[in-house]
DNA sequence: CAACAAAATCGACTGTCAGTCGAATTTGTT
DNA sequence: AACAAATTCGACTGACAGTCGATTTTGTTG
């Protein structure tokens, strides 16, 4: 009950790096337990297919990420460092940008899309939470709290998670963000700190 | 210079059918070929590969809505038609609900997503220059158009093309289309009668 | 038509890969 | 020691994308 659970998480550790420098489609079961030393046998006892172990290193990302997200939220921060802080626990931080530039990466769809979707699920319930807070204070005025927060979400995915994008692209995500959530104009330039990296077309 | 078009036509519908049912992952190349009753070489003389083949699929089923929706923006319609036209183009007719359904089956993502993508490019200079009119009549009032219409595309995307929504989602997407192109509240409802068919939670 | 080239077709073969399975080994328990 | 449970092994299977040289069909030209 012990060594067991101390070589799934070595394959899960090993997983994370290759299915992240090559992708998880172009990485091959073979790859993994050659890496590790250990037989076909031995990794299907310990995961049901390929694909069941992404979504378990997936999980795994997601956890320590809303982990972090969580001790924010509990803190006793002002709201608009609330907001700061949960946004800055889901960014990759300076040691993972080759996360964000492999997720971009084509061959890796369908892991950028899993982590898309269980990173919604884990973080809108807590983001939507600091908005609440916000709209007690008067920071911002606004109903559907949860799916606005979701729209946002998938909004800054969906633009700066992919491909190019521009200057002005920024800017009317910040215009939308304030007029989603009723907060007054230029309050929410911030959110721009966590976006510029990516894309420079023009 | 006639012949080989045709049957790469049929391929092309033959591959169309499939993917649509089966889903492109779980379409083999095998299979594909033995429905049009030729060898695997030939299918080779067409195609450099499944997924250019998907790649061509795709591309046929987007040139044909943005050129029904070319054939709407030239019209003489006034704009608020023009607007509705250009996005019934796009939305999948009653006769093509298993495409719908289809695409948000999880082994789809691939497909899904480069349709997304596809899609995004070929409209959203059309739609833009709807909303341009619009502006110019007064409809609505904003900068940046293009952008703010490949957002709003990217949202209705990513809260309906997949999975559940809510009523509320629906009511706060059209809050938001209003609020990012100047609208007057209450005047982008009609939006909604697209977007009813899908999810249903609560 | 004969001769030749280009277009189209064929299908056996290769290499890769996820996943299976029964046997063997190690570990823990009584 | 005896037995069971957990863990490991690796040869094997089946599916599949893609290759390649040979062959046939079609179109062209003198």
């Amino acid at each position: 009950m012990k060594k067991g659970e101390k070589r799934r998480q070595e394959l899960l550790q090993i997983a994370y790096r290759l299915f992240l420098s090559q992708g998880y489609e172009n990485t091959s079961v073979d790859q993994i337990i050659e890496e590790a030393g250990i037989a076909k046998g031995t990794y299907y006892y310990y995961f049901q297919s390929k694909e069941q172990m992404l979504e378990a290193v997936i999980g795994r990302m997601i956890e320590e990420e809303a982990e972090a997200a969580r001790g924010v939220l509990a803190s006793e921060l002002p709201v608009a460092q609330k907001l700061v802080g949960i946004i800055a626990s889901v960014r990759p931080n300076q040691d993972e940008q080759p996360i964000e530039e492999a997720l971009k990466r084509p061959e890796n769809v369908l892991m950028h899309n899993k982590i898309r979707s269980q990173l919604l699920e884990a973080i809108v319930p807590l983001l939507s939470e600091a908005v609440e807070e916000g709209v007690r204070c008067g920071l911002f005025a606004c109903n559907h709290i949860p799916e606005r927060v979701r729209m946002l979400l998938i909004l800054s995915s969906g633009l700066f998670d992919e491909g190019e994008f521009s200057r002005a692209d920024v800017d009317v995500f910040i215009d939308a963000a304030e007029k989603l959530l009723g907060a007054a104009p230029g309050t929410m330039g911030f959110i721009g700190q966590f976006i510029r990296q990516g894309g420079a077309e023009k």
